[in-house]
RNA sequence: GUGCCUGUAGCUCAAUGGCAGAGUGCUUCACUGUGGAUGAAGAUGUUGAGGGUUCGACCCCCUCCAGGCACCCCA
C-alpha cells in the first residue's frame, strides 16, 4: 500500500461495484431519453479554447476549465460542459439537419475546482436538448423527460421536485419594481443565491446595488409568491401541458430559480431534493439562441444537464440503488478434481455456446470454489463429479436458496433457461 | 482561489508526551463431494508525507498531500 501512485485529485476509480451502479444509472437515463425519441450523440472531450471564448466572461471557462498546450503549442481545453460543442456541431451542419433536433449524450467532463461532497473534478454528465423549437411544448417535454427519469429511478415527488421559473416573467416583474436594466443581472444573481446567504447579508447586498428599502421589500414579496406564474401566459400553458402529460406532481413553481448560466432566456428549472440537503440534481432551461456565437443562424432550444455525482448521492440516501447489480445469471461451473477438469471445461463451453455467461472454476477444494462463487454474488453453481459424469447428469445448485437438483445432461440447457 | 475540521491495519475506530490496540474483514484448518453459521490458529502498520521541538512524538509546532464542510462556481 505504501508506494501506490495516487490518482489525480478529484477523480474517481470505478471498481466493478461502482461501475455497475454507473451503468445502471446510464440505463435509466437512456430509457428516459429514448422513450421520448431522443437520439444519442457525442462530441470530442478536447476542444479549442476559442469555442468557449465565444461565450466569454464566464468563470466556468476562465477559472474552472482544464487548459493546456498541445505539443504544437496550441491551447486545448478539456470540455467543462457540452453546450458549446453541441452548438458547434449544429452550426456546422445547420442546413443538413432535420429540426427540431432531439439529442442526448452522456460522457465525462472536467472542471478544476475544489472537490467536496457532490463535486469532483472529473464527472459524468447527461445532456439532453431539443433544438429548433420555441414552443411551450418543447419546454414541457424536457421537464417530462426529467420527471420520467426521476420516476424511473424510484424517486417520488415528496423526495425530489423540478422547480421551474420563467426569466422573462422575472424580468418584467423586476421592471415593475423599478429595477433598471443595468441592475438586473446583479439582482438575478442575488436572487439565485438568496437561500445561501443570511437574510440580513442578502438585504445589505441588495441595497448595495442601489435599490431602496421599498424595492427590497417588493422583491422579497415577489420571491415568496408561489402563485406568480399565473401572471405568465407561458407558465400557465406550461403547467397545463405538464398536467396533461401526467408529470405535474413532479414540478413546482419557484420564483427563486434563476440559474447561473447567461444563455437561458425563458423557462429555467432545476431538480432538487425537497429536504434541501443536496446540491441541484439537474439544471436547464430555454435558450433563444444556441448557435449564433459559433457562427450559425439563430436557433432556439431547451435542454438540461445532470451530473452523476449528486443524483447518486440522493439515490444512495433514499436507498434506491439496487443492491444486487451483479449479474445473477452468470453460471459457475465447479471442478471436482484434475481428472474431471476436461469434462467441466467441455460443459462450460457448451453452455457458453448456448448463450449462457459462464465462469469456469479451477480444480481446488469445492468449499473454496463455492465460497468464491458466493462472494461474486452468483446465482447458480453446477457440480460435475464422477457420479454425475457416470450418470450423465449435472447438479444445479441455487446459491441463494441452497437447494440443489440433479438434472439430466440432455435437459440441462432447458432447465437453466426456466 | 479563501476559511475551518479531519487523516492510526483492507474497513470502522481506540491508545492522558512513555512497549500501536480492538471489532470486523482476510488467510489456513476443523468440514476427506458443497459457500453464508460456529470454533481454533495466523498474517497485516514507515500512525497520510516531510521537517522541527523533546531523553522520548500517533499525540505538540511548521510545510506539503488527500478527504470533509462552508464560500466561490455549478452538474
Amino acid at each position: 500500500m505504501k508506494n501506490v501512485i495516487k490518482s489525480v485529485k478529484g477523480t474517481r476509480d470505478f471498481y466493478p461495484d461502482e461501475m455497475a451502479k454507473r451503468q445502471w444509472l446510464v440505463r435509466k437515463l437512456t430509457e428516459a431519453s429514448e422513450t421520448f425519441g431522443y437520439q444519442m450523440y457525442d462530441g470530442p472531450c478536447l476542444e479549442t479554447i476559442d469555442l468557449y471564448a465565444a461565450k466569454s466572461g464566464e468563470e466556468l471557462v476562465k477559472e474552472q476549465a482544464f487548459v493546456f498546450n498541445d505539443r504544437g503549442g496550441d491551447p486545448i481545453t478539456l470540455r467543462p460542459e457540452l453546450t458549446p460543442t453541441l452548438a458547434r456541431m449544429v452550426a456546422s451542419k445547420q442546413n443538413q439537419l432535420t429540426f427540431p433536433l432531439r439529442w442526448w449524450s452522456f460522457g465525462p467532463f472536467w472542471r478544476y475546482e475544489r472537490p467536496q461532497k457532490g463535486r469532483t473534478r472529473e464527472f459524468f454528465q447527461w445532456n439532453i436538448d431539443q433544438i429548433g423549437s420555441d414552443s411551450v411544448q418543447a419546454d414541457a417535454e424536457l421537464l417530462a423527460v426529467a420527471a420520467t427519469f426521476l420516476k424511473n429511478v424510484g424517486l417520488n415527488p415528496d423526495q425530489v421536485k423540478l422547480y421551474v421559473n420563467d426569466r422573462q416573467l422575472m424580468d418584467s416583474q423586476l421592471s415593475k419594481i423599478g429595477i433598471s436594466a443595468e441592475q438586473k443581472p446583479a439582482m438575478l444573481h442575488l436572487i439565485d443565491r438568496i437561500d445561501k446567504l443570511p437574510s440580513d447579508v442578502w438585504d445589505e447586498k441588495v441595497l448595495a446595488e442601489g435599490l431602496d428599502a421599498e424595492q427590497l421589500k417588493a422583491i422579497r414579496e415577489l420571491l415568496e409568491n408561489r402563485e406568480l406564474w399565473h401572471d405568465s401566459e407561458h407558465m400557465r400553458n406550461l403547467f397545463a401541458m405538464l398536467e396533461v402529460m401526467g408529470v405535474a406532481d413532479f414540478v413546482a413553481y419557484e420564483p427563486k430559480i434563476i440559474r447561473g448560466l447567461d444563455y437561458y432566456t425563458g423557462t429555467v428549472f432545476e431538480a432538487q431534493a425537497t429536504n434541501g440537503e443536496f446540491r441541484a440534481i439537474l439544471g436547464g432551461g430555454h435558450y433563444a439562441n444556441l448557435v449564433a456565437d459559433v457562427g450559425g443562424s439563430p436557433l432556439p432550444g431547451v435542454g438540461f444537464a445532470m451530473g452523476d455525482v449528486v443524483i447518486m448521492l440522493v439515490l444512495e440516501a433514499y436507498g434506491l440503488i439496487p443492491a444486487d447489480l451483479v449479474d445473477p445469471e452468470t453460471l459457475f461451473v465447479t471442478v471436482f478434481d484434475q481428472d474431471t477438469l476436461a469434462e467441466s471445461i467441455r460443459l462450460a463451453s457448451q453452455l457458453r455456446a448456448a448463450g449462457f455467461k459462464v465462469i469456469q472454476a479451477e480444480p481446488e477444494k469445492l468449499a473454496k470454489q463455492f465460497k468464491y462463487a458466493d462472494r461474486l454474488g452468483l446465482g447458480k453453481a453446477l457440480v460435475l463429479g464422477p457420479e454425475e459424469i457416470e450418470g450423465n447428469t449435472v447438479v444445479v445448485k441455487d446459491l441463494h436458496s441452497i437447494e440443489q437438483v440433479s438434472v439430466n445432461r440432455s435437459q440441462l440447457i432447458e432447465h437453466l433457461r426456466q
